[in-house]
DNA sequence: CATGAATGAGTGTTCATTCAT
DNA sequence: AATGAATGAACACTCATTCAT
């Protein structure tokens, strides 16, 4: 299942067409926004990391909020891949034999991409709420993808009898929150402990199938 | 159980020692960082939405982060209230006949709690990663106490059985994860979306308990 | 006469409301302005010529732009005030006995007027061409007033024959560039020549009604 | 007396040593200088008018103020070409037969200069009083040429009688304000009007020789 | 020759904070 | 207590000029 994952080769195909220059400034602007936040961080303080002159900056970025999304802008498109559908042959693609597979890759992508681009996330994640474009964006090339994607996915397992007839919202609400919320734990609130990661990923799986009260649904 | 919330009593007798000014002052700075963030926000434009001189803030708030923290140290504490043990004459005191009972008094409650206090919630999520001293506050005088508080509660929902013998740290994280992922849905990302909450709340308590996929945990 | 000019008044009035600070911005900017032009004079020179700190200067002018336009929009104002019409009860209102005491008359006083705010007209003159805010200012509330007054009483003279019958747009741009030829080369080109005023103006008139041939008119 | 223009020539002959990329430059300094001022006009505009790298400028003019320079110092030569004596055999050359042709070919001659180098005007109008060599330049070699040159036609056409016994000054300042005044109105204020150019000359002429009121000088 | 990336001093402007009233 | 005028350091951004290629 590799093979689906793009996003590198994305991201190496963007890199080349940057030069040394601006990969320092975008590698000194990702460590400056994400440990000020943007508003807090200075262009003066993100040139002097990245060793250049603060007119370089403006140079390949016209402003500093030009800069903010150049850095987002091409993470939200890699958070995407995995989720853009392969309909070769008019088929519906569903390559997962059961939702179990299907978490297990899920989590342990997102796990990986997630650690990757961990300054990014929490970049994107400080400023949506303050940057309509990025939040329409989001809302319009991402969310909406993801979601539709899941939808399927979802609805696709349901009529296998693999998950239980409740709303959809609902179930997937429940779903991303349990790995979100584990994907947060694990890098975000405690990332100096000792994490087990194929044990946690099994017991994040196990309460999204089963629960907590180790008994029967009742419904 | 409404006499466990002394929140509002808390809020009330604090709101008792400050002048309609500093009132007018709160309510403006709570308006703008939530809309602006904290670093983008003007001193200026607080006091103009408060009707007072720029001056006049300085005057109750040393510094602008002084001010910050004025807005958020009060609403940590509430945020706190309902995890308080009342542990008078020495018995332990875990006041709900099942974990369903616990969980559906939790999230109503906290959702409450959280509808009234939504922008201050969103500026203490925004600013916790980068004020040190919130963080720090945070973590000893909230999430600690609140934890402990909440494994006090499993670990006796566990002897009675009617919680998993898995790890607690996981069995928090998925039950925390659910009810802040369905606090955030209603009042963040769908806010305007037309709720059922009585539902929903049943909802999110059933996939707590016995997660998605309709069979008996084969643990 | 005397009492028809009101530009002073004007002036004072508007300089009651103005702080002492204010009073030394606009000086210094003025200074600044008339000896760099706009573009090149930098708001950090006109804050210490005027002794006071740069932020000083955008709580009164919220731009640069802006101080510009305050200082140049009152002279233009100014400017204006003799050419206003006193047209108290319904008769037209052309308070001169003949055409060369209309032009001593403002020969006189316009020099006076040009003296005194010679720096401001610098500035005015300098900036039209690139400030269309101006341009259109100029043209619309003073130009088209001053010659609408001046074709009146050009007009005037006409009919009585003290004025001969060729067109008036010629008429006027002949008499107006032999008047500003006049202040041009009495203040700006050659100010420091030890002038007779009275016998330049009168020489001025002379030309202006008899020209310099020193025969009669061919037609 | 077409062969007196050398202006051409000189020009011609200049852009020989010209490679086509300075003149691109040139061209789009004159463009950009005249249209923004010189202070706020920006190389890197410049450059790309030309559609020259920035770089390229500064090659043949060492700085932004020799560009200036190399746009006027010419200009300003060929504005004193017709005032030249050509005084050869030891004669004065006053190759006029009376005042009124010598103003008829100045204002033709002039007017079609000005209308060819109208934006090399501007710009040379504009920055002289900021460029304190360009105003000794023009006080030097250019003003004080004319003046002689015209001061020694006019008191020969005093000599013949046919212009009055006044203060030469006074009568040059007169003449040369009309015509001026004249050329100003015909190119930048009112250049959209529907001008009959030979008309308008000879009323200029007319008034400059018998003023506008229509009766001999009472002197 | 010509380029254009790189520079860094300088720009207009903002804003938290102070303090005389 | 309350004001708001005044500050000046910091900010994002510009641009004439240099220089390695």
């Amino acid at each position: 299942m590799e093979e689906q994952w793009i996003e590198e080769l994305l991201a190496i195909s963007e890199d080349e067409k940057l030069t040394p220059k601006q990969i320092s400034i975008l590698q000194a602007a990702i460590e400056v926004f994400s440990e000020k936040g943007y508003a807090a961080a200075a262009t003066s303080e993100i040139a002097q990391m990245a060793g250049v002159a603060e007119g370089t900056i403006f140079r390949y970025y016209k402003t500093k909020k030009d800069l903010l999304l150049s850095i987002i802008g091409p993470t939200m498109s890699r958070m995407l891949a995995p989720f853009v559908l392969r309909n070769f042959n008019g088929l519906l693609d569903v390559p997962y034999d059961n939702f179990e597979e299907f978490l297990r890759t899920l989590i342990i992508n997102r796990l990986e991409f997630a650690r990757r681009n961990f300054k990014i996330l929490k970049i994107l994640i400080q400023e949506i709420p303050f940057q309509p474009k990025l939040k329409e964006q989001f809302a319009e090339n991402i969310l909406s993808k993801v979601l539709e994607r899941v939808v399927e996915i979802v609805e696709h397992f349901k009529a296998k009898g693999e998950v239980i007839e409740l709303p959809t919202p609902a179930i997937l609400r429940f779903t991303i929150s349990s790995v979100i919320g584990y994907l947060l734990n694990r890098l975000l609130l405690q990332p100096e402990k000792d994490w087990n990661d194929e044990e946690e990923i099994n017991l994040t799986i196990h309460f999204i199938m089963h629960g907590i009260s180790g008994a029967a649904a009742p419904i």
